[in-house]
DNA sequence: CCTTGTAAACTGGTCAACCCAATTGCCGGG
DNA sequence: CCCGGCAATTGGGTTGACCAGTTTACAAGG
């Protein structure tokens, strides 16, 4: 059983992410154009379709510009990982997003759990490090099942609605997907230690506490995306909360 | 030269929209199966690979979900059972979720926001006090202004996105709609020395003030709907009001 | 009768070779 | 030096075939 089904990753997204690493290391600059669709195919031992759909993905998220009889050429818009299309959103933003919500949900859900959600919890530890042990795909099923478990245990649906639409939004543009995935790709798992510590927090049903260990969770995730993405300032700098001192103090809410 | 041929849409750009309308018309349900990649073929008259392009597309747009072997079935992400809308939250839910929510918003903003800002901010409680004078129709856009401004002031999309869903979410269900016309037919309008209180919170730039200053509104808001609202709620006192209303006690108390 | 295997049918994944049309570039004639 | 035209190059799209997972139907076995 030590045997697992390595999901392969289909071809052309193989071919579009190196294809995305080479501009993105400046191999070609803007402007210029890339080898023919038949030389790639040559370059990277894969089928011309292949290349073409790797091509398209590259043109939908706006990397490359196709000219039909001349070439396939890298577009102005600002390379380097960064390059947020406007509607997106960013990994940082989500994560802050998610250190205010999340935070309060926890508070409320410390007061409004039941023992059995407590169990149902401690159980998804369980799941997250045997997730954690075996294949690398399934991890984040458990990691967004506790926080969905707590997000439930507020009784309220638009606090639910909200925390499972800011988990989903990672999915929501490639852009953001491929930075998760690097994240993901570094070695970055969901860590047992920090999840058991909301949990306990969340299990002294005290608001403040519970509110204190999923705003330092949250805050721990932002320093991994941070850690694996090495990614432009710019836009971290936009996370207040990540820096910020205004942290709840679980002291002063305990006196 | 006043002659241009018009730029022919690539061939899986027109298949890849026509797909868009008739998931998004309903015609293929969510969860459900497309037609095999080469029956689409057929019925499109193109080719496979044609096809297979303008299903990659779909697919890095989060239309569908590629399942090899098995089928492209359409993801529920999109739209549908995706966001607030029609997901039926009643008036309570949804202002506590605002209390949490916001409150946090408002904190965030009050270290974030521009003297532009803060100027902008004070003229809509200009524009909220005309519309409370004249018509009641529009007065609630002043107030959904004002709210999404203190929103953008996070410089947070991910933060603007939930605060409009959930303001938009009033509308989501006959029910809430209703209560809320109840609300304003009662004559509850928007109070100005509500706004001008958090207002005046958010611009001594303190978050704590500006939380517990939203947060106080937001409870009242919640106090107008209870009062609005009394008679329904002896109709229906065992389901969501009767249970909110005792609920919305343990969120005021968290902070 | 129900269960259980297993093989066939189906579906996406990929490849190879081919034709077409637009673009580019070279080359020779003016 | 300029310009027209032809040929090479490039993307656009097609056909047909084969492979590898999934699903399904059907028959053997309990």
């Amino acid at each position: 059983m030590a045997e697992q089904t390595i999901k392969v990753p289909r071809l052309y997204q193989q071919v579009a992410e190196k294809l995305i690493e080479m501009i993105e290391s400046g191999e070609y600059d803007v402007g210029s154009r890339l080898p023919a669709e038949r030389e790639l195919a040559a370059m990277f031992s894969v089928s011309r379709p292949t290349i073409r759909e790797a091509v398209i993905a590259l043109e939908l998220e706006n990397f490359v510009e196709v000219r039909t009889g001349s070439g396939v050429y890298v577009k102005a818009g600002r390379r380097e990982s960064g390059r947020l299309a406007d509607k997106d959103i960013g990994p940082f933003e989500l994560t802050e997003a998610r250190i205010l919500f999340e935070g309060e949900a926890a508070a409320l859900a410390a007061r409004m759990i039941t023992d059995a959600e407590l169990r149902q919890l401690e159980s998804i530890l369980g799941e997250m490090a045997a997730e954690n042990e075996s294949g690398e795909e399934m991890h984040e099923e458990a990691d967004k099942k506790f926080h969905m478990t707590i997000a439930q245990a507020t009784r309220n649906s638009a606090v639910v609605s909200v925390i499972e639409g800011l988990w989903d939004a990672r999915e929501s543009s490639p852009l953001t997907r491929r930075m998760y995935q690097r994240v993901r790709n570094k070695g970055f798992k969901p860590s047992i230690e920090e999840h058991r510590d909301v949990f306990n927090a969340i299990a002294t049903r005290d608001p403040a506490i519970a509110r204190a260990a999923m705003r330092e969770h949250l805050t721990r995730v932002i320093d991994s995306i941070l850690e694996a993405t090495e990614v432009e300032a710019i836009e971290a700098a936009r996370s207040e909360v990540a820096k910020s001192r205004e942290r709840y103090s679980v002291a002063r809410k305990l006196g």
